[in-house]
DNA sequence: CGTACGATCTGCT
DNA sequence: GCAGATCGTACGA
């Protein structure tokens, strides 16, 4: 049985815990006329504004950072270095700009699309890996953001796949090194290959 | 208006 | 392991 997740989930207070949950999740996107779906094996956790990591750190908003403090259950998408774009899923009630950063994905459907995107021939367990590769292989862009998550362009399920407790790593966040004490922070949250490959085969 | 740089990826070494 | 690609955003003047 296959569950969407709802408005009331994205509004949750914890967007730590709520990281930790989406793995294992299911991210589906309705872009360019294509179906494609992915399981979420990595997420970072941007916890609002103390949070020196964070776009929002401090209560910073401006035109870019106005959409985190947005109602939870929307997107945000943003350039990074120039070239890549990022995901985040914007959670908690309005004003509070709390966000989880999609860091990786495997997929599922619209494997044949996904790899076009890539510009690959063959699935790889890396394939997903990195939150620049996320959005390219789901045809994510700017087109996206502010968009809801609640909607039939890109929206999240519970396929009630298990991954096991053990094989979650928890870690600090990538490449925020300007963040100072809080880029030590465990916000983390990855599955392990072997994890990922016990969960889809059964 | 100018400028510095980033929640990254790839390819080459 | 490292440099290069490449540009919107933020912020200071």
């Amino acid at each position: 049985m296959s569950t969407v997740l709802n408005k009331k989930y994205y509004l949750s207070k914890d967007v730590v815990k709520l990281a930790k949950d989406l793995i294992g999740k299911v991210i589906h996107t309705n872009i360019d006329g294509v179906l494609t779906s992915a399981i979420i094996t990595e997420t970072e956790a941007y916890a609002g504004i103390t949070d020196k990591a964070s776009h929002a750190y401090g209560g910073r908003r401006t035109q870019r950072t106005e959409v985190m403090y947005s109602e939870g259950g929307i997107a945000y998408v943003y350039l990074c270095y120039g070239m890549h774009y990022l995901f985040n899923i914007v959670t908690n009630k309005k004003d509070i700009p709390h966000a989880v950063l999609i860091r990786g994905i495997y997929p599922l459907k619209g494997i044949e699309t996904m790899l076009q995107r890539a510009h690959k021939n063959k699935l790889t367990k890396d394939i997903g890996k990195g939150p620049g590769k996320v959005t390219k292989l789901l045809g994510i862009d700017k087109r996206h953001n502010a968009i809801s998550l609640l909607d039939n362009t890109i929206w999240l399920s519970d396929e009630n796949i298990n991954i096991k407790k053990n094989a979650i790593i928890v870690s600090k966040r990538i490449g925020i090194d300007y963040a100072g004490e809080d880029a030590l922070l465990p916000y983390r949250f990855s599955v392990n290959d072997e994890g990922l490959i016990n969960s889809i085969n059964k």
